[in-house]
DNA sequence: TGACGTCAAGATCCG
DNA sequence: CGGATCTTGACGTCA
């Protein structure tokens, strides 16, 4: 079983993914983002690794424009070596990545135009995943598509659409739930004719449930036989309700006690779970570390450096508690330990605590800061306090005395991420 | 025609 | 000048 996350780390130095507008789309500066993006994945890669994170979905802007004739490159040919190495990189670290195409890839529209851009796009995607040589069990995940009056005819569409594709685009392609159209039965019914894997999402199924009333343990169980030897493990998509924002919206962190009880209420334990939540690898080493075999405190203290600053700014009480939750090194209370930590980073913080919390980070800098920076930040910590300017203006100012510093311990900290 | 989702890039405004 | 705050882009469907 792996637990993955999708596209973007967060607080993970050199790894955005870049793109530009149509407009500035020339070869040159094209060349140019691809080779960054390239980079920033390997990073991404290797951080990956380092933190046993066995699942990621690549981003589609790898090769911004990539299905569109804005771009004329021949970026598999010009960038094929690079490719291999990263896909070695994948596969040496025994990790399986996916790709998943918008909403905007509808194979099953009528109008031939967007059903060719639909090819086009998913050709792309199995071309990036060819390219880094990584085998059919590294999915493209496609949604149906839309309905237009007639689901029926709708869905015959996409049958006859899919089994046009070349057979190496495909043998990669595994279909999910969406959260307005096609309902877990109506994928469950197409990737049995077409015999490719399902993907079954629990809050796309929340909101849009099949007639059907099952529990998701038995849509998982249904879906698990449609993945085929060669597909690899059965995947599927977890993600939790932002309690604020409108329904199917994704919640910002995974809350921890409501994944393990899910987790636990379903009984195939050897599925793979991707994570779609805003803070992204941050809840994806929580999942895992929750669930790891191998249960040293080192694991946490790890965690606890990249969060303390940002736990000491929200809540200090918080901070304490993690300190001595963290004193017995026999233990492993991974669920406590970010227990404390969802709670804190839910809370407001008071200004005297962020500035304490500023003033810790500052410390790294005390000594060797110029007298203007030292001005400077006295200055803006006062002015913070006078209710002058905004927190984000002193984080930021700090965010860039780490990288001129270069202070690798503040540069992994979420306290500039979150 | 605008909302939907996504989130940088890009533009503009501010002190 | 740096920094904060909009606006746009790029896509297709549907009300």
């Amino acid at each position: 079983m792996s637990i993955g996350y999708a596209c973007l780390a967060i607080g993970v130095p050199d790894t955005k993914i870049k793109s530009c507008v149509i407009k500035n789309a020339s070869c040159e500066n094209l060349l140019n983002l691809i080779s960054h993006n390239l980079n920033a994945l390997e990073n991404i890669i290797e951080y990956n690794i380092k933190n046993d994170i066995k699942l990621f979905r690549i981003s589609s802007d790898i090769i911004p424009f990539a299905s569109s004739p804005a771009n004329k490159l021949n970026w598999q040919t010009i960038f094929e070596k690079r490719f291999a190495e990263i896909g070695n990189k994948i596969r040496e670290g025994g990790i399986r990545v996916s790709m998943h195409p918008g909403q905007y890839t509808v194979l099953n529209s009528p109008d031939p135009n967007t059903v060719k851009r639909a090819v086009d796009d998913l050709y792309y995607h199995a071309e990036v995943l060819d390219s880094l040589r990584v085998n059919p069990q590294n999915k493209i995940i496609l949604h149906i598509g839309g309905i237009y009056g007639n689901k029926k005819l709708a869905t015959e569409r996409f049958l006859k659409q899919f089994n046009l594709l070349d057979e190496t685009v495909k043998q990669r392609i595994a279909i999910e739930n969406d959260d307005k159209c096609y309902n877990i039965e109506d994928v469950l019914q197409i990737g049995n004719i077409l015999n490719i894997p399902v993907i079954f999402d629990n809050l796309h199924h929340a909101v849009n449930p099949s007639g059907r009333v099952e529990s998701d343990p038995h849509w998982i169980s249904l879906c698990s036989s449609t993945w085929k030897l060669k597909d690899g493990r059965q995947k599927i998509h977890y993600s939790q309700q932002d309690p604020l924002k409108k329904s199917g919206s994704h919640s910002r962190s995974i809350e921890i006690s409501k994944f393990l009880s899910y987790y636990n209420s379903h009984n195939s334990k050897d599925t793979d779970i991707m994570l779609e939540v805003k803070d992204k690898n941050c809840s994806a080493v929580k999942c895992i570390n929750c669930l790891a075999a191998d249960r040293r405190i080192s694991r946490l203290e790890h965690e606890w450096s990249r969060y303390k600053y940002l736990v000491l700014e929200k809540s200090h009480p918080d901070y304490n508690k993690v300190r001595l939750l963290l004193k017995d090194k026999e233990s492993y209370p991974a669920l406590a330990f970010y227990s404390i930590i969802e709670s804190a980073i839910n809370k407001d913080s008071s200004r005297g605590d962020a500035v304490n919390a500023a003033m810790h980070v500052w410390g790294y800098f005390k000594e060797k800061a110029t007298e203007r920076e030292k001005a400077l930040f006295l200055a803006k910590t006062d002015a913070f306090l006078m209710d002058k300017i905004p927190l984000a203006n002193i984080k930021n100012n700090l965010w860039r005395l780490a990288v001129k510093y270069d202070e690798p311990y503040l540069l992994e900290s979420y306290y500039f991420a979150y």
